[in-house]
DNA sequence: GGTGTCATGTAAACAGTTACATGATTTT
DNA sequence: AAAATCATGTAACTGTTTACATGACACC
């Protein structure tokens, strides 16, 4: 139940709405949830029942009313907590690899143009991040970047992410060589 | 539904049990499933109820009967739709990352120790890739290699799970360096 | 005598996605 | 006039995992 512990250390830097912890999860290049309604409201509301957060109506006129969420002593513990925590495993999920591995019946014109589409979905996914990157380095970002110690986690998060794609490339590019080379 | 998918292409290979399926399905390095019971025997009766693979089964005195499933030119022909289709988007779900985004009120140790056990999760994982790949290459392994073409692809697709690791532990250093030179 | 392999299957629980519902305001 | 933003929530569905059930044989 990682998500819980992911909301409860986006609330740990800003108080926040579900609304709002919905976007930054789905705007994130990093964060593996789809952010649903029913993922954040449901976790939000178990929350509150342990403890772990507290919730304030604010009223207002012209939108729907917002609860703000904000962390408690008991949440920051078991953030914390979680932390210190063995370290779950990482999951790499390509189909692409899928497709590699059944395509023995394709020609190798199919095999290259399966390659060439790859190529552009990374490039594609990788340009994306490099824009995100941008937005949050121009205004301020969701984390408070005060601090250098932080700024420069959120440097590295986005270093991450993009090196992922960029050695997903260079494989390709090396496949792609071995493999009009005969 | 990809896995009703990666099982035909498996049999596109070999005609095979469910139980062979499963120890494939769990050996693999880069295929997502766990290849639980479940998955993979509703899998098969759901291939075998549309028609796109055959079962036979093999009556054995020592052991259980197996049900050995072939795939039909049915089968083939959803299997080459499926690969010549639009491309699904690669998942990179680390957990690590995460608790980094989390990692504010911990102190300079903590993080440290946060990424060298991290870096020797990976070095783990990268470790036994290579023994499965010392293993596929010794004997003859699941695909048949008498092709050229099919041995250069299960190359490539071990190259690209390690690279996969490598650009990982490449990125921790280069943190580890940025975060001791404060 | 306990654990592991071979072999198939089901039940229950949990996790995750899609789609629905409401309703005012702002943008295209 | 249609679509998007703000804001919260639920219902139904699909997907995945864990655990159960059976039973012979081989290995240590």
């Amino acid at each position: 139940m990682s998500l819980n512990h992911v909301i409860l250390g986006l609330l740990n830097h800003n108080e926040m709405t579900g609304y709002d912890l919905k976007k930054m999860i789905q705007k994130s290049d990093f964060m593996y949830w789809s952010g649903n309604n029913n993922q954040i409201y449901k976790a939000l509301s178990e929350l509150n029942q342990n403890g772990f957060v507290t919730s304030e109506v604010h009223y207002q006129e012209s939108s729907p009313n917002k609860k703000v969420y904000a962390i408690t002593d008991a949440g920051k513990a078991v953030l914390k907590d979680w932390l210190l925590s063995p370290l779950e495993e990482m999951e790499i999920r390509k189909p692409f690899l899928m497709r590699l591995a059944c395509a023995k019946d394709l020609t190798e014109e199919e095999l290259l143009t399966l390659l060439n589409h790859y190529e552009e979905q990374i490039n594609i996914q990788l340009m994306m991040t490099k824009n995100h990157a941008q937005i949050h380095a121009s205004n301020g970002s969701v984390y408070d970047q005060r601090h250098e110690k932080h700024e420069l986690i959120s440097r590295f998060i986005i270093k991450n992410v993009q090196k992922s794609y960029e050695s997903e490339l260079m494989w390709i590019r090396e496949f792609k060589k071995a493999f009009t080379e005969h």
